[in-house]
DNA sequence: CGCATACTTGACGTCATTCAAACCGTGTGG
DNA sequence: CCACACGGTTTGAATGACGTCAAGTATGCG
């Protein structure tokens, strides 16, 4: 499918929104949109050919399988973020949607070409990387050191901030976009202990569920308390 | 001190070597070099004008601190290794040298004018910045799943290839480069812990230990298989 | 309706932490 | 030269948090 990027919503926050129309243009035909419905990869650890992409809505994890078999999250990319290891002659993680998710996605050459041809591309390209850094050095901080009941509620007052619209407040109820597993092996941690830390929170008041992915902040502050963060 | 290219030790490695002779000099004329001995910082998190800087010589630690005052350990620098957040307004973590460390610095402004000048530059730091990603994930995975054990032996073997020269041959015997508090506090463990681990791998029979800080490897296949890693 | 998938809850075991004490190499001062 | 203090390290015993195993409860889909 060809891009659109006219009707693109994140043309002004992606990567590609630091080029001039033309240049954009001449990038778009090179790309093809994509759509991955939840479970689907866009690729898979050991991938000699993986495409790049930046994504456009939904939502992505990046994981790893250890050699028990037990998937490790190591990272969720949400619209506007790129993926993709330009440098790497083989992809290191699996990438896998999931919720339905819309993708730009490029082959390796021509984004090497384009990374070649245009300089903000690459600036572009470098700050999302580092910002990335930051993210992955935050989980790593969070679960390394953390309670589980700490990772937990870190972990949902992230979500609580990714939810909203704007960047600086909490949305108040939300759902999350991940099953319990899956926020067991983000944080380290077992599908149980997960299980009873919501309870906990529940019973502390902090927060209450609203069916089996429904959310709502009761206390926002004593969530922040008990992730053990300094409010920020 | 002005820096002296001609007979740096990473001029061939160092992000800095995808430039021209002349391109090198100009960005040489920004540089300052400057050493630091053990436990002195490059910069703190929150300081507004932190330098950005390459290693030449030493080795230097990411690191941050919690609530509680303990120090978590985000990532060592190696020679070659560049540092500096360049897009964010304040540094977010503490830069710490580990051993007497020899580095090329540049003012924020400086960077951003030479990434705007020489593209070449930006696609350079734009692959460091991803092999970190790859690092600060691979660290995430040790310190989310795997046993006191496993995490000790997985970081002796990568320090054990980081003190080999050939990249693919792992050194016999080398130093320690961090302290057993700096360990215990890099894979989310106590010193205790981690005291008591090295003494299990010793009675195993994969490594032995010399002195407080050196370590030999006996038993470098026994050592991977202790890690939980497969054999890459 | 029946099965599958996700989640919850309980009892029990294990591994890392915690607290406490001893140890060792090094530098300092008597 | 020895006594002493000090930082880094080692070792031991007891506690506790999380994992494991196992059963039971929704929720949804064919």
């Amino acid at each position: 499918m060809k891009l659109a990027c006219d009707t693109c919503p994140v043309r002004d926050s992606a990567a590609c929104s630091v080029l001039s129309e033309e240049e954009r243009a001449a990038l778009a035909a090179a790309g093809r949109t994509r759509v991955l419905e939840r479970g689907e990869m866009l690729f898979a650890a050991g991938d000699s050919e993986a495409a790049c992409a930046t994504l456009v809505s939904g939502a992505l994890k990046v994981s790893s399988v250890d050699q028990n078999g037990t998937e490790q999250i190591l990272a969720l990319v949400h619209p506007s973020g790129f993926i993709g290891e330009l440098f790497a002659p083989f992809a290191h993680h699996d990438v896998t949607a999931i919720t339905t998710s819309k993708l730009c996605t490029f082959a390796r050459g021509d984004i090497d070409r384009a990374i070649e041809t245009y300089p903000a591309l690459a600036r572009a390209l470098l700050r999302r990387a580092q910002e990335d850094l930051l993210a992955t050095r935050g989980l790593l901080e969070l679960t390394s050191n953390a309670s589980a009941e700490a990772r937990l509620a870190a972990l949902l007052h992230d979500f609580a901030a990714a939810a909203s619209d704007s960047p600086c407040h909490l949305a108040s109820a939300f759902d999350l976009p991940l099953t319990r597993g899956e926020i067991a092996n983000m944080l380290g941690l077992t599908i149980e202990t997960v299980s009873r830390k919501f309870g906990e929170l529940e019973a502390s008041g902090a927060i209450a569920r609203k069916g089996k992915r429904g959310i709502e902040l009761i206390d926002p502050a004593l969530l922040q308390t008990l992730s053990g963060r300094l409010s920020e």
